[in-house]
RNA sequence: UCCGCCUUAGCUCAGUUGGUAGAGCAAUUGACUGUUAAUCAAUGGGUCGCUGGUUCGAGCCCAGCAGGCGGAG
């Protein structure tokens, strides 16, 4: 049996670090990017490829699981790394972002939230222990605890409210994911920082996770429309409070040079749904800036999306033969921009690690924007 | 040869009792940050087949012509 949760810091630049997180189904590099893969699938990807891009780890969804096909079933069917066929570590998040983003189906209460589903219109109830349950059910490897991710803008004390009670299911949320001693015992549990944007909110949060007790600590409530200035602002007074011996996640996060800045700040992990998203939706991502794959200057151009890219994509296909199935609605294109984009991220986190490895990140991080942000996509 | 119907944006079509035009798709461009998203948004684009007439005013009414479809001989 190996280990259930050990993190190691290999090597630090600046505040960067470059570490491991040692669980029982595989190792993760950090600086780590987690393809989201809500329903049970990384969209458009078969879980072998997503694999083959570099990605040690996952991010599943409770609300969406829970609702459909149910926790219950995929606990009966083996649980979710066997039912979608990944056996690295699942990062699940809580069902706290969805508090959020469906507000206009919820009723919030001290007890928990009451949903609406999507899928039905059936009122479900969502509590941190119902919560932590499921995520049990789904045998998740890294279990969030149940918060709510405040909206932006919030008003001090509609932020401060917010936090508090995030706290306090935080603290149900550990006593809940203890009762599943078996499933604790092998597995991990992060707590989320909230606070918005207000330094002392924040402090207070991290102050009030670090007495309950975490093997990690996410900060959420970012990248929801405050831009990437503000975001940088309360990683600067939030990172320096941050436990230094645990990895720390920037939820949701983000466009590569989010990424690149987030890193240089001292965050471990992160997961977005743009890479997936914006491989559906025809973006590409480059090391000389996005490239909306729709646009009519690549209708004849027979050069790869990204010349400096290994992935299947650029290797046995144009520009021209991608934007073609993206424009004619067929699925290969966003499968094809997809494991590209995924790629692109997972090179850019090897990319990272390396650097800080090599104590070089600030030159490589300049070296990287200023790139990226020419949006000179066409080198000749 | 006769009769009927049709002709409006690149395509398929709406256009009320006459007040100088709209939709969907396509095109062009932009978004997308713990996924209710193979999604959403914006923009461009029309001598309303042609020529006359009636009218203050015609995509709408009248006549002729051209093209298309159907029917009768």
């Amino acid at each position: 049996m190996t280990e259930r949760f050990n993190f190691t810091v290999h090597a630090t630049d600046g505040d960067a670090r470059l570490g491991t997180i040692a669980m029982h189904r595989g190792e993760i590099r950090t600086p780590a990017f987690m393809p989201v893969g809500t329903a049970g699938t990384v969209k458009a990807m078969m879980p072998e490829n997503v694999r083959s891009t570099g990605a040690d780890i996952l991010l599943g969804n409770t609300y969406h699981l829970m609702l459909r096909p149910t926790a219950e079933r995929i606990s009966k069917l083996g649980g979710l790394h066997k039912f979608m066929n990944w056996d690295r570590p699942i990062l699940t998040d809580s069902g706290g972002f969805q508090v959020m983003s469906l507000t206009e189906l919820r009723k919030m209460s001290e007890e928990g939230v009451s949903f609406q589903s999507h899928i039905d219109g059936r009122h479900i109830m969502l509590t941190p222990e119902r919560s932590m349950e499921i995520q049990r059910l789904l045998d998740s490897d890294i279990v969030m605890a149940f918060d709510e991710c405040t909206p932006f803008p919030a008003e001090y004390d509609v932020a401060k409210e917010s936090m508090e009670l995030s706290m306090r299911w935080a603290k149900r949320s550990r006593d809940g994911f203890d009762s599943g001693e078996e499933h604790a015992s092998r597995t991990a549990l992060f707590g989320i920082v909230q606070g918005s944007v207000y330094e002392d909110l924040r402090y207070r949060s991290i102050d009030a996770l670090a007495d309950i007790g975490f093997d990690g600590y996410a900060v959420g409530g970012l990248a929801v429309g405050e831009g990437q200035e503000t975001m940088f602002k309360v990683l600067d007074f939030t990172m320096p409070r941050m436990m230094k011996d645990t990895p720390r996640y920037l939820m949701g996060v983000g466009k590569p040079d989010d990424i690149v800045g987030a890193v240089e700040r001292g965050i471990d992990m992160f997961d977005c749904v743009m890479p997936t998203r914006s491989g559906r939706t025809g973006q590409g991502f480059t090391r000389r800036g996005p490239i909306n794959m729709k646009n009519a200057r690549h209708k004849d151009d027979d050069r790869p999306i990204d010349a400096e890219c290994s992935c299947p994509a650029c290797t046995n296909y144009s520009r021209a033969y991608v934007s073609h199935l993206i424009r004619a609605g067929e699925i290969q294109g966003a499968m094809l921009l997809t494991w590209h984009n995924l790629q692109f991220y997972q090179d850019l986190m090897a990319g990272l690690r390396s650097a800080i490895e090599a104590g070089d990140l600030t030159n490589h991080a300049n070296r990287f924007r200023e790139r990226y942000r020419s949006g000179d996509i066409d080198p000749i």
